[in-house]
DNA sequence: CTTGACCTTCCAGTTACTGGATGCTTTAGT
DNA sequence: ACTAAAGCATCCAGTAACTGGAAGGTCAAG
């Protein structure tokens, strides 16, 4: 199977998937042509990926994983660890835009939103003398 | 003032402010020496869009603000009209990464976290054949 | 035999900085 | 006056994770 057949099955752009081969996250083997050959065991992988990368785990995260996941002997707590690491960071920034959220929603709502240059929001931002 | 105190007063890396200036964000005067001198107007513009960073605007968000800023005959609509559609941003944001936080919390409670290779995180990631 | 769809690589751009090298200027201390 | 340290400047490169585009090789269909 080829680059693009690939892309349908795993739905990572091609682009996508020449980059991972880039930066060594995957190596499908290559035909006499040059061409970069799929089977089971690569659309496997980057099925994977695409599922880690949707939860937000950084590719570096994915090469870990990825480790593991092709690791028969792989302890399950190794796994947990990375994935509790990543759930914190995953909160954190909930928690941060939930501020920012509350901050802004608050300022909308001091705002007349008319035509008079009078506005909350600049007046937040500028800060006092 | 020179750029430290500038960044100082403001809460801002020199290097940012140095690099605000680069991309036309700012345009704090020049002494003879070459140094960026800062006073009253390029404070308020410093603090200003530290403020509106620090909610999460973009760099392009931060210069129409600010334009808007410096526009005594500016309607509040038009700041509250960019403000609104930041909150949207945020907003999806906060939807997907909650998304992401229950599949993953749910994930790491089925996992067993000890020394067998058996993992549903990975199992998940995996898909079905 | 040509057209068009695929494939390849390489280069540049994105966002918003950040770190580091090199070198000039100013300030403080002796 | 001299020197050392601090502060300023610019420029180059790197970060994360792609994405777009150009130039050129390959392959299948008509």
């Amino acid at each position: 199977m080829n680059i693009k057949d690939a892309a349908l099955y795993s739905g990572l752009p091609a682009k996508t998937i020449r980059y991972y081969d880039e930066i060594g996250l995957i190596s499908p083997p290559r035909d006499d042509n040059g061409y970069r050959t799929f089977e089971k065991t690569e659309l496997h992988q980057l099925v994977f990926v695409a599922h880690a990368r949707a939860l937000g785990f950084t590719i570096e995260d994915c090469r870990a994983l990825l480790m593991l996941y092709k690791d028969d002997q792989r302890a399950s707590a190794d796994v947990k660890r990375i994935a509790n690491e990543h759930l914190k960071h995953i909160e954190t920034k909930i928690s941060d835009l939930e501020t920012m959220r509350d901050t802004l929603s608050h300022l909308i709502n001091e705002c007349h939103g008319d035509q008079r240059p009078d506005c909350p929001i600049l007046d937040n931002f500028r800060g006092r003398d």
